[in-house]
DNA sequence: GCCGTTTTCGGCCCGACTGTTTTCAGTCG
């Protein structure tokens, strides 16, 4: 996929033609390309072969040419041209905090600084002093931005993030003072991964609210503390903010610092053509406020059903809550059980029982066992002999329960020729056969995609486990053709998994919301190896959300039998 | 450069904070 390296080149095309002090609509716009394609989720060559460039809302004629010139020369001439008598480097100043095009420009043709080298030589010598708008304080920030800049982390996986928030949440509860807290950005969003944490809490007293928050537990360095705002980096690296607003105005904040920045613009432009302005502290007729205490006011002043945090990334999600079809989304509580499991008959840590006690505490009918089988000996697969004592000890152990089950399973190694790793005998006497891919990840499309498709034609199979196998800011995924495994699973009722491990979230959002519209269902599995991994099913739970899932598209809201019903089906000759 | 329920021109989301000024520009979210 070229998606980040074509939303680079227009970010670094907004960056110069802002350094060179260009019409900023233009440059917004070079923006605004640049953040839908880095977060486009489907792959933008696809989009450009089949002329679908210019739905990308944000995209137009211009910039759809730019994107097919470098699919197909691997050169952008307009970035090309911007760049003359500009390097890269004196682009990158730009991104140390405080820093920002005027201030490089200035530094640039006052002084000559075109990279860092130059700014840290010229901060060292002092001769930013004195320059028209620079005084002691500005330069103070700039120092301490190079520092942040020099450390700053990449965007973080919510799988870290969400429990961080959790924690901070908590403690920060047991503050009288404050009267409601939640938090909001691209974390209450459950996009997969986040830039910082927000926080957002009411309260009268800000100063007192915001000293407590930089002063609890684990920060390690404070970045702002103010009336209303408080910022720290925290022992987990990542940068968390506290704002904290007056009660009525809490659901028009919580609405404007929710986002996406894409879904407030389109909200504004709407609000403008009914004579309405919506900010932070509330939605206006005039001068009159007409609400902002509930983020419901926001939406149902403008015409439309209040829109599901995990939705709200502009992609349609405001046209459907105008007409009253938003999707009823699938809620936590309506997960029975978790369908991928590992037990330490293979590389997991708990027993059967161990897993059967934790699921039944949250509050589950049935869980998966689903060990490795042989192939994958690093993960001390399972042979076929221990599979069958396998399924014997679990009967066993299932006669203790009432109103619970495990269920015996595998996730059965799909091989490089697109066979399985156990006979097709030995997975008949499973309740569930969860099947993927861990080894030949190098393989070409047609291969992979056909491999993957032999294993979904098998009578046997239920489920596909994290389909795309990629690992998020670590590996990408196979260059697998998901468009036709989403055709062979409807064809086939096999059922495609959300794995809910932080660094999977495989399938993601926009695969889930196709394989929806394809009528494949889908499972919301965590692959536990370990009991503390379990919770991650919130996660997936946030991905399905984000991919319109309902209920029913989801097999393990099913009941035992259902769920039973849908696996067998598959295994049956068509009548 | 994008876009259209004021459509092919002329707009384009909104506000806080900071530091530098003396009424505002730059940066950020």
């Amino acid at each position: 996929m070229k998606n980040q390296e074509i939303a680079a080149l227009f970010e670094k095309i907004a960056n110069v033609l802002e350094l060179k002090g260009e019409n900023t609509f233009r440059i917004n716009s070079y923006h605004k390309a640049a953040r839908v394609i880095g977060d486009l989720a489907e792959d933008i060559e696809i989009l450009a072969k089949a002329g679908k460039l210019t739905d990308i809302p944000g995209i137009g004629e211009g910039t759809a040419e730019k994107i097919i010139e470098y699919i197909n020369s691997g050169k952008m001439s307009k970035y090309d041209e911007v760049m003359q008598g500009v390097s890269e480097e004196t682009v990158a100043l730009m991104q140390i905090p405080g820093l920002g095009p005027k201030t490089v420009a200035l530094l640039n043709k006052e002084l000559g600084i075109v990279n860092l080298s130059d700014l840290e030589k010229a901060l060292h010598g002092d001769t930013l002093k004195g320059l028209f708008g620079i005084g002691d304080k500005k330069i103070e920030n700039i120092v301490k931005g190079i520092t942040l800049f020099k450390t700053s982390q990449q965007r973080i996986s919510i799988g870290m993030a969400y429990p961080v928030v959790k924690r901070i949440i908590e403690e920060l509860k047991h503050n009288p003072k404050i009267e409601d807290i939640q938090a909001a950005g691209s974390l209450r969003r459950m996009k997969e991964t986040v830039g910082d944490i927000d926080i957002l809490v009411s309260g009268a007293e800000g100063t007192e609210i915001v000293k407590s928050f930089v002063n609890m537990r684990g920060v390690t360095q404070i970045l702002a503390a103010g009336d209303t705002k408080g910022s720290v980096r925290i022992e987990e690296g990542v940068q968390v903010d506290l704002r904290v607003v007056r009660e009525d105005e809490f659901g028009a904040a919580l609405q404007y610092f929710t986002g996406s920045k894409e879904h407030n613009v389109h909200l504004r432009e709407i609000a403008r053509k009914k004579g309405l302005k919506v900010s932070e502290y509330g939605i206006f007729r005039g001068d009159k406020k007409v609400g902002g205490r509930l983020e419901e006011e926001i939406y149902a002043t403008l015409g439309m059903d209040w829109i599901s945090p995990e939705l709200r990334e502009n992609r349609g999600e405001i046209e459907a809550a105008q007409e009253g079809k938003l999707p009823k989304l699938v809620e936590l509580s309506d997960i029975k059980g978790d369908l991928h499991n590992h037990s330490n008959w293979s590389d997991g840590i708990p027993t059967f029982e161990e897993m059967a006690e934790h699921a039944i505490k949250m509050g589950y009918k049935y869980l998966v066992v689903s060990d490795h089988s042989k192939s994958l000996h690093i993960a001390n697969g399972l042979e076929d002999d221990e599979l069958l004592e396998e399924i014997e000890a679990i009967d066993k152990l299932n006669k203790k329960f009432k109103g619970f089950t495990l269920l015996k399973a595998t996730e059965v190694d799909i091989k490089s020729d697109g066979s399985l790793d156990f006979p097709d005998k030995l997975l008949k006497k499973l309740d569930i056969v969860v099947a993927s891919i861990h080894s030949g990840f190098k393989q070409g499309t047609e291969k992979i995609t056909e491999r993957m498709i032999a294993a979904i034609r098998n009578p046997q199979v239920n489920i596909i486990a994290h389909p795309t196998g990629r690992l998020i800011s670590k590996r990408e995924g196979y260059e697998i053709d998901m468009d036709k495994v989403i055709e062979a699973c409807a064809e086939t009722g096999t059922a495609l998994e959300i794995n809910c491990f932080y660094d999977r979230l495989d399938l993601n959002d926009i695969n889930c919301r196709k394989a929806k519209e394809a009528g494949v269902m889908i499972s919301i599995s965590t692959d536990a190896h370990h009991l503390d991994q379990m919770w991650m099913i919130e996660l997936g739970v946030g991905i399905a959300r984000r991919g319109w899932l309902e209920a029913k598209n989801v097999i393990n809201t099913f009941s035992l039998d259902k769920l039973k019903t849908f696996c067998r089906k598959k295994g049956m000759p068509s009548p």
